[in-house]
RNA sequence: CGGGGCGUAGCGCAGGUGGUAGCGCGUCGGCUUUGGGAGCCGAAGGUCGCGGGUUCAAGUCCCGCCGCCCCGACCA
């Protein structure tokens, strides 16, 4: 491709809506526009990458015995109203309606259109196990999208949902597909860690999330580095339960004017944080509940969710607090609670000695309060936000924290799809019964995203060989010299005959134009075309090892053919 | 959905106290230049996000709406 006629501008002035490195880097070198608030067109050099992409995770998931089929975007209502998720799905379906009033809405994921399909064409235990999968445009109208490519309303995913027999079966497809995801991402050039993940919304028994660490990930990522244990934060369960090894003092009534948060607490009474208990107060459905947690944890609302089975709830306003308790925030407590108010004790909090606790009253709390004799507590559940240094619940050494970006998602679902959409089949004792499923996504654009976000200097992208828009960049350096330019025009179709894929800047720019230019959008090796070919050679560099070769112009060519075989090994 | 910020040329931005819009980059034409985003000359390019209001006069002041970005809650 000659760029002089290729669709690829890149700007010399930053962007000045990105902050992400990958949102950044693909809009200045030309990769990606914006449509609107997570709507992103591809332009040529990204469909390229994109394709790569899509072609790794193809081969691996046809080497798994998967088969590529299409679903459709457009999923009629009726569907979605079988597994309830119409509404469960709430505001992130994008919903619409035919000229008939019928409604649809744009696929988010496809385990109702897949389902409908398995139950019209799956009859007997012999046509089991089924492996299928697509890779199609999602619709999500997340409530907020961020960072370019990385959380997008519309993306592209590659999806796939086994069906099996029986549970040992499904759990063999699982495997499969995990061993596959873990094939993919190291091809791709991505470090990735397995997390134990939570099932949320899609639902399901075992859950394996696959996270790039970086920065702009939503996910938060809890890992051991001597078990190598891995979880989703929000799965990992907490017990830092302190040992109180003091003798009771006497309970006292002090005045604390004012004072509503744990840290101007702590300052005021000149106790550490351990020390306080905490209410955290919480409306679900208009009713307050209350969960009382070491003062120096955070409540994790996740854990909170699973124990309430309900994601409506949020935390209370003062106006509320104020409602439900007849006092302020901050002052309420264990003693002299409302009754019948509903209550969790998070295990931080056992065992603890010589508490503060407050008693409802504005403006005071008690010292040296104690369980058993000034107040009663538990049962005790597990309500704390993981933190760095959080003994690991598999080995006990000392858990680190870090920000990933969640690129597959694995599910064990059981039949929590088959069973209410009826997805039968007759199993060879005659008895019918519903398929055992498994649902595993890919985020394709993102994965281009986070390939950025892992590969990349100041300058710019450093495309991994095996997903680069093109493998070699030929800089013709002065195209109005004669000699340069014949050499170029040559070299360039050496390249393209010995099947390499090549970017000919052929453009009429100069010099630091275009190595600038080279370097922001990241081609793994660059031919420079320039005066030493007086001399019979051309200079090749490396955009991702920073290395340079002098070559003669005769053998330039098959060397680079080489290094690209090399890469893509 | 809560909090914050921003909408002025293709991109990045400037336009105290109201007086009819500018800079840099890019684009087009010309000359010069060619190993790290060159220089000079000339030119084109604007619904100042949209609607209303105040005023002799609004990019600027007031009201409403829309869009985009960031933080939080939430999600692949």
């Amino acid at each position: 491709m000659r760029w002089s006629r290729y669709f690829l501008y890149t700007s010399k002035e930053e962007p000045a809506e990105a902050e992400a490195p990958s949102h950044r880097l693909l809009l200045k070198a030309g990769f990606i526009k914006q449509v609107a608030a997570g709507i992103y067109e591809l332009l040529p050099p990204a469909l390229r990458v994109l394709k790569k992409i899509e072609g790794v995770v193809r081969r691996e998931m046809d080497r798994s015995g998967a088969q590529e089929l299409l679903l459709t975007v457009l999923n009629p209502k009726e569907l979605w109203l079988e597994t309830g998720r119409w509404d469960a799905y709430g505001d992130e379906l994008f919903k619409l309606k035919d000229r008939h009033g019928r409604e649809y809405c744009l696929g988010p994921t496809h385990e109702e259109e897949i389902t409908d399909l398995i139950r019209k064409t799956v009859r007997s235990y012999r046509q089991l196990p089924l492996l299928l999968y697509q890779i199609q445009v999602k619709f999500r109208d997340e409530k907020r999208p961020r960072f370019g490519l990385i959380r997008a309303r519309e993306f592209i995913m590659k999806d796939a949902y086994s069906f099996d027999a029986d549970e040992e079966s499904a759990e063999l497809s699982y495997e499969s597909m995990r061993f596959a995801y873990e094939r993919i991402f190291k091809k791709l050039g991505l470090k990735v860690v397995v997390a134990e993940a939570d099932v949320g919304q899609i639902g399901g028994k075992l859950s394996h999330e696959f996270i790039a660490l970086t920065p702009y990930g939503e996910a938060k990522l809890a890992y051991c580095e001597s078990c190598s244990y891995a979880a989703n934060a929000e799965v990992v369960p907490v017990n830092d339960a302190r040992v109180w090894e003091e003798e009771e003092r006497p309970l006292k009534e002090v005045e604390t004017p004012g004072v509503r948060t744990i840290e101007e607490l702590a300052r005021f009474l000149g106790v550490e944080k351990e020390r306080i208990v905490k209410a955290v107060v919480y409306a679900v459905k208009g009713e307050p509940v209350v969960v009382f947690i070491r003062g120096d944890r955070e409540v994790d609302e996740n854990k909170l969710e699973k124990l309430l089975g309900t994601d409506e709830f949020r935390l209370a306003t003062d106006e509320e607090v104020r409602r439900f308790f007849g006092t302020e925030r901050g002052f309420i407590g264990p003693v002299g609670l409302k009754e019948g108010t509903r209550v969790f004790w998070d295990r931080s909090v056992e065992g603890i000695k010589n508490a503060v606790v407050a008693f409802n009253e504005p403006d005071k709390h008690l010292v040296n309060a104690n369980p058993g004799r000034d107040f009663s507590y538990g049962p005790f559940v597990d309500l704390a936000q993981v933190r760095e240094g959080d003994a690991c619940p598999r080995c006990g050494e000392p858990l680190r924290l870090e920000r990933g970006l969640e690129l597959g998602h694995t599910f064990l679902l059981g039949t929590r799809y088959s069973e209410p959409m009826k997805a039968y089949f007759t199993d060879r004792d005659g008895r019918e019964k519903p398929v055992v499923m498994g649902c595993y996504g890919i985020g394709i654009s993102r994965v281009l995203a986070a390939i950025v976000e892992q590969h990349h200097d100041e300058k710019g992208i450093k495309w991994p060989t095996r997903v680069a828009p093109f493998e070699l960049l030929i800089i013709l350096l002065n195209p109005k010299d004669e000699e340069l330019t014949r050499v170029a025009e040559e070299l360039y179709r050496e390249a393209l005959a010995e099947g390499l894929e090549v970017l000919y800047d052929d453009r009429d720019e100069r010099a630091g134009f275009k190595f600038a230019d080279a370097d922001l959008v990241g081609i793994p090796y660059r031919l420079v075309v320039g005066k030493k070919v007086k001399e019979g050679s051309v200079e090749l560099q490396s955009r991702l090892t920073g290395e340079r070769w002098e070559l003669p112009l005769n053998e330039a060519v098959s060397f680079v053919k080489r290094k690209v075989e090399e890469d893509k090994r």
